[in-house]
DNA sequence: TCGACTATACCGTCTGGACGGTATAGTCGA
DNA sequence: TCGACTATACCGTCCAGACGGTATAGTCGA
């Protein structure tokens, strides 16, 4: 079903973004991108059939992405705050390595990227908007408060979103403290109501 | 300086956003602003030069906007915790006002807009940039643990960027009990290290 | 107070360029 | 020989911006 080689396809992909994220979404032409990934336009063409589907490609490997750094970071261990504290950590990571700011980091600048990219087409946001629902349901079932849970997932949405537009992100010790913080909420925060719990 | 009326140059910063927010960032053209606006579009060349210009005063509009509810909401106060706290009211507030579900309300999805808008050229964005540097610096020295007050922010910003661009919104009762669970934690942290503090 | 002139606030049209997409012919390695 | 492209040419559309025009209100000297 999609034509030519996985290779460069992905090289495909991996230009676009980094095209986006060095100048822009509206730079993101099918010349361009071409251009980027040392292909000619045709071939885009061939791997892509249209813009929109390069786009929409762009969303879904972020999504896809994103759920194998939370299982990386044990979001699906099946204890109680498990998918929480990995969706925290899973934020927190890039920043983690050594040398790297947060804001060179490939992985959060292609998120905004993505959305940037899609904001020109809402459409294109439902599959992300999808996860992030499914994202929620979990961080909110997850044996935590439900508000403890949800409070921690918006603030590392705060954390990725902040850098991935450069809207004053936070770094170094001060975002280490900040999970320092959230950690400690949810090891102080009681047992799980859980669906039993409520029923009562 | 500027040239044309007051009242038209609003019309058209009105209409183009609420052309933003109805059907994306690419359907803002010059033409379909000034159809939006009732208004030719030389007019809208009359008010602004380019248009680049268009969207800058847009992100220009915001901020103003977004000032003017932290002063609204209380945040130059001058206590300890008082900026903090305002910045928090002001991002809960647009989703209190009864039967007015947040993602509705204009000023929230205005936001998104302009940074989808934006996201088109990035350097557009330097202004908002800088007001939130300025936010953070204010948050961070509010007489509350640097920490606490930007964990603070950072959830406001995730409740505000994820009713924007509707990556699982956090709504009703919900988000009352985040908006309680921050005001709490704010009112038992320990007094503000001060920058006297810092320096022993 | 009247005519000349100016400034402001637009309107409507045109043009040049960019861009998405199509089509087609050809290359090249397995 | 077939899949995976390259290379190039072209079409239709969209759109920013330039430009010339117009209507109206105000100014000012005689």
């Amino acid at each position: 079903m999609t034509r030519g080689s996985p290779e460069t396809r992905a090289r495909i992909l991996c230009a676009a973004e980094d095209l986006v994220i060095r100048d822009g979404v509206s730079k993101l032409t099918l010349d361009a991108a071409a251009h980027e990934a040392g292909v000619s336009k045709g071939g885009i063409l061939y791997h892509f059939p249209s813009r929109a589907a390069l786009v929409s490609a762009m969303v879904e490997r972020f999504v896809v992405s994103f759920d194998a750094d939370l299982d990386r970071y044990g979001a699906n261990g099946g204890g109680p705050g498990d998918f929480t504290r990995g969706y925290l950590r899973a934020t927190l990571a890039p920043s983690e390595v050594p040398g790297d700011a947060p804001r060179d980091n490939r992985d959060q600048r292609l998120g905004g990227a993505l959305l940037a990219g899609v904001a020109s087409d809402p459409e294109l946001l439902t599959p992300l908007r999808d996860r992030f629902d499914a994202w929620q349901a979990a961080v909110s079932s997850d044996g935590l408060p439900a508000e403890v849970a949800t409070l921690v997932r918006l603030t590392s949405d705060g954390l990725w979103l902040s850098d991935l537009f450069g809207l004053a992100p936070v770094t170094g010790e001060l975002r280490e403290k900040v999970g320092e913080r959230l950690f400690a909420l949810m090891d102080e925060a009681p047992a799980a109501p859980t669906d039993e719990d409520e029923r009562r």
